[in-house]
RNA sequence: UGCCCGAUAGUAUAAUGGUAGUACGACAGAUUUUGGUUCUGUUUGUCUAGGUUCGAAUCCUGGUCGGGCAACCA
């Protein structure tokens, strides 16, 4: 008995063309990514809306990189965005360049040139904008416009050849100056760029605009459901002119509204600024919004996916809230990620009335939700690390940690009480000074008492170390691109917080690089790959939902 | 002020002429050797004015608000 679940307006369109027969019923989607830049989880959305359609109606989904521009594309783009489709779980049926139909693409020209629907224009940029009008008022025709076809052929012919400089000519297809829909006032279909391109090199040296190229590739590929973003809505009459005047394959265009998550951006123009001016460390920085960071960072495929899917896809402009995507990691690494215990701010404590020389391997469970997770052992001594904003001196009433005279359970261990604490000039608290009840012990506890606090530990003695990075969101402001100013002003300062020293179990000395965590009470984290031999690198995917931080943030505010 | 798109709780998303529901969040409580998890409960919504209809979130008209469009970018 499956749920009902209704059907998005791309299921409802893709289920009615399945009705009626369209394409015989075929699905077959394209996913079109420019190679100037890394994936982001708005792409996350597009790919598995492509990739998930076709899987769901039996169709087919193409790769096709969107090469159009030699200027701002380059391989190493390529090479990240396959691997991230396949990280997401995500096989192309066909993998396709733009730039493999750039021949094609020329001969679809010359046949609109031939039927007196493309001319050649010798007109500046600046005279071609000129011309275009306002959205209020409509544009001049350019003197070029009425050339003779075989004059247009043989200009055009020149561009190809090589016989002019970059700006000097454009072709141009010949619609309407009057049309209120600006893209179709005679569209560029091709300009001029003597430049290097990373898949043809410079067999060409003219390159098809975006409009002149994208949604006849579809057709040349046959597909059924050219899915984009909205953006794209005002081209969709263009796209349809140039189908049709061509009498190729008819590709529909369909538009849905891109995903946006608050307190970061997701424009590929901005995120590379990030990374060429140094704000972050790279692409992957954990705290980019791309795939590759989100990867780094310790976010798995399904959470990904499972938070595309909740979104769902609509034609209505929207901001998510991060802490949906946290959401979804934080239910998937609750059922999968092994506890362990460390110590991110530690302060020693004693255990006076415990032997100095005694050693404990106390059972602890890998994971309550997993019983098939198994055990691990770890050592229990007199001296431990704890977490320093674990013990309060002066506590607040439901503060139910460490204090002077109060009792907590060290986790798998023992029920300790404060007797007393050791400061240093400065008055900072140096060691705490406990007691143990020795018939209290997990698993076998006689004491009769129950606490209310379990805090976690480390044995000084036996404990490893490891660096252990913090993430918080890398932007202060809910929408940093609607900002007044420069999106940059709006960087969270605190964004990443390096431990360079924080106590781990022994247990995790032998983690390796990408193996997920839960630390006990602190969050879940991950094992990055900076981590070498000597040295262990972890990264915060996500903080654990803190209830008493919320109480005491509040206890703050009501001081204030 | 030309054309286009959109408007349902804080956020996102259903209801396709017939009881406005779900998820996340928030709030309260229970459970808990993680202030985690789990469970229970509560709160909050159809942009507006008309019209059609027995009945409108849904259809029609006007308005309001938001977004997009005038790159030799995609």
């Amino acid at each position: 008995m499956s749920e009902e679940r209704s059907l998005n307006f791309l299921e409802q369109i893709i289920e009615e063309d399945i009705a009626k027969g369209i394409h015989g019923g075929r699905v077959h989607t394209r996913f079109p990514p420019e190679p100037n830049g890394y994936l982001h989880i708005g792409h996350a959305k597009s790919i598995c809306l492509n990739f998930g359609l076709a899987k769901k109606y039996n169709g087919l989904t193409n790769l096709r990189f969107d090469d159009t521009n030699p200027i701002t594309e380059d391989t190493e783009y390529v090479d990240s965005i396959k691997a991230d489709i396949r990280w997401l779980g995500f096989e192309w049926a066909e993998e396709h360049y733009a730039s493999d139909y750039f021949e094609q693409l020329y001969e679809f020209a010359v046949a609109l040139i031939k039927k007196g629907l493309a001319y050649v224009d010798d007109s500046t940029p600046e005279e071609i904008a000129a011309m275009k009008g306002t959205p209020t008022e409509p544009g001049k025709e350019s003197p070029y416009r009425s050339r003779s076809v075989e004059e247009n052929l043989q200009l055009f012919e020149n561009m190809r050849n090589g016989m002019y400089k970059d700006g000097e000519r454009v072709l141009r297809a010949k619609i309407d100056m009057a049309a209120p829909n600006m893209h179709l006032r005679d569209p560029l279909m091709y300009r001029i760029k003597h430049a290097h391109h990373h898949r043809t090199g410079d067999k060409w040296c003219i390159y098809p605009m975006y409009d002149f190229a994208h949604g006849q590739s579809d057709s040349i590929e046959h597909i059924t459901h050219s899915i984009c973003t909205l953006e794209f809505v005002p081209h969709r009459p263009l796209y349809d002119w140039f189908i049709d005047k061509l009498e190729i394959f008819p590709s529909h265009q369909y538009e849905f509204a891109r995903l946006s998550l608050n307190y970061t951006v997701t424009s590929k123009r901005k995120l590379k600024q990030l990374v060429s001016d140094g704000i972050v460390r790279g692409w992957d920085d954990p705290r980019m919004p791309t795939l590759s960071a989100l990867r780094r960072r310790g976010y798995t495929p399904a959470s990904i996916r499972a938070f595309c899917e909740r979104v769902g896809v609509q034609k209505r402009d929207n901001i998510i809230e991060v802490g949906l995507l946290e959401y979804f990691i934080r239910e998937e690494l609750n059922r999968t990620a092994n506890r362990v215990m460390a110590v991110l701010d530690p302060v020693r404590l004693v255990i006076t009335n415990y032997p100095a020389d005694r050693v404990e391997a106390l059972q602890a469970e890998n994971n309550p939700e997993d019983a098939s997770a198994g055990h691990r052992t770890v050592p229990f001594s007199n001296t431990l690390y704890i977490e320093r904003e674990d013990f309060m001196e002066n506590p607040p009433k439901k503060f139910f940690r460490l204090a002077p005279g109060q009792m907590v359970r060290l986790k798998y261990a023992y029920i300790i009480k404060c007797d007393s604490v050791e400061k240093d000039a400065d008055g900072n608290i140096t060691t705490i000074y406990c007691s143990y009840l020795p018939e209290s012990r997990s698993g076998g506890d006689a004491s009769g008492i129950s606490v209310k606090g379990t805090i976690h530990w480390v044995s000084a003695a036996h404990a490893a170390t490891a660096e252990v990075r913090l993430y918080d969101r890398l932007f202060k402001v809910e929408d940093p691109g609607n900002e007044e100013g420069d999106f940059k002003s709006y960087i969270n300062p605190d964004s990443l917080q390096v431990v360079s020293n924080a106590y781990i179990e022994p247990a995790l000395a032998s983690a390796k690089t990408g193996d997920r965590f839960q630390f006990l009470r602190k969050g879940y984290f991950c094992v990055d790959p900076d981590t070498t031999t000597g040295k262990l690198v972890f990264n915060r995917t996500v903080t654990l939902k803190d209830t008493w931080a919320k109480e005491a943030s509040k206890g703050e505010k009501a001081k204030a």
